[in-house]
RNA sequence: CGCGGGGUAGAGCAGUCGGUAGCUCGUCGGGCUCAUAACCCGGAGGUCGGAGGUUCAAGUCCUCCCCCCGCAA
């Protein structure tokens, strides 16, 4: 029976696994990254280990699988005939691209070359593309390099962060199962990426977050739905933090300082940005929940000259 | 036992030194305007997260528990 192991940690991963395991497939063993704390304290599981408990399959989670010589003797004994990796999160050593006989699989979150390395679904969105998509591909030593295997685009227009990632999770999960019988069969074909056409998605930081309203409104919008999950766009207000997550960007001259507010609606308020003005709709204040521009506004008085910074 | 903020009307908030619980929005009824995120008048709606305790008297002070949020990881 065709035998695969599956290495990945958040949703867009665990949409894969889902898929393989419908699919039929054998899998004896799922690898991901280990539980850390969460939010105060409490245990987290990644929606990969939650999807393989649910079906009982066996989990391992060390802490650099490069180093884990154990866990690597142990994925050679067990001889799988694929690895399919999906957003795992760690380097694979070369000990392990070597193992199984069809070769490490990756579900890429762009349409590849573009957008190689960590967060290519932020970086999409960021960017302000229309169209992204998934890619399929054979991985080798480099950093999503590999040679290109199959590939979907998707529509990620006007989408966060969220949608986007589930779109693409579906759209590749299905692309995989679609894929994985080629090259057992030895009817796929390998594409070598052009390397003159590949850029790279950066990792993001909790800083990337702080929002600059010296910056064009359209640029701040995209953050917005970017880094929705996380760090999320924040500023303060009288020393508060206030994260921003439903915004639009509006092509109108500013009337004041980068940070003020322009104006304030029954459902939003508009903020001057040096190019344009953002309007906010759904916001969260420190110590409260997410909530409306509206609902916010109903308990804080917030009017036109008041002032968003950075701290 | 990581640090901190919070739970009060359908929603968002205020509530001082303990003394019959208030504001904005919504909602319901009535009125007014060419008009507005309108305006005016009136009404309904709360065992103040839960359980104890102190007190003549607890939203407020003390103890324990539940839930939510931010930071740090």
């Amino acid at each position: 029976m065709f035998k695969i192991v599956f290495m990945g940690t958040p949703e867009f991963a665990a949409c894969s696994l889902k898929a393989l395991i419908d699919a039929g497939y054998d899998i004896p063993l799922v690898v991901t990254q280990p539980d850390r704390r969460g939010n105060r304290n409490k245990m987290i599981l990644s929606p990969v280990k939650q999807l393989a408990c649910e079906y009982g399959i066996e989990t391992a989670q060390p802490v650099r699988l490069r180093k884990d010589e154990e866990l690597i003797a142990r994925l050679r004994e067990m001889a799988p005939d694929m690895i399919v990796v999906a957003a795992f999160g760690q380097i694979l050593p070369l000990s392990v691209l070597e193992i199984p006989r069809l070769g490490c699989i990756n579900v890429h979150g762009s349409l590849l070359p573009d957008l190689r390395g960590a967060a290519p679904m932020q970086a999409a969105i960021l960017r302000g593309l229309d169209e992204s998509g998934v890619t399929i591909m054979r991985m080798e030593e480099g950093l999503d390099t590999g040679d290109m295997i199959s590939k979907v685009a998707c529509d990620i227009r006007g989408r966060d962060i969220t949608e986007v990632s589930d779109i693409l999770a579906h759209a590749g999960a299905k692309l995989l199962v679609e894929t994985i019988p080629h090259i057992a069969d030895g009817t796929a074909v390998y594409e070598k990426q052009d390397d003159s056409l590949s850029s790279y998605a950066t990792m993001i930081n909790k800083a990337d977050g702080m929002t600059d309203f010296a910056e064009p409104a359209v640029m701040i919008e995209r953050k917005i739905r970017a880094y929705k999950e996380w760090p999320a766009c924040y500023s303060y207000l009288d020393g508060l933090q206030v994260k921003f997550y439903r915004a639009e960007a509006l092509d109108e001259e500013p009337d004041g300082e980068p940070g003020t507010v322009s104006e304030t609606g029954k459902d939003f308020y508009t903020i001057n940005c040096a190019e344009g003005k953002l309007r906010i709709y759904e916001q969260q204040l420190q110590g409260k929940k997410r909530m409306s521009a509206g609902d916010f506004m109903r308990g804080h008085k917030l009017s036109t000259g008041d002032r968003f910074c950075s701290i």
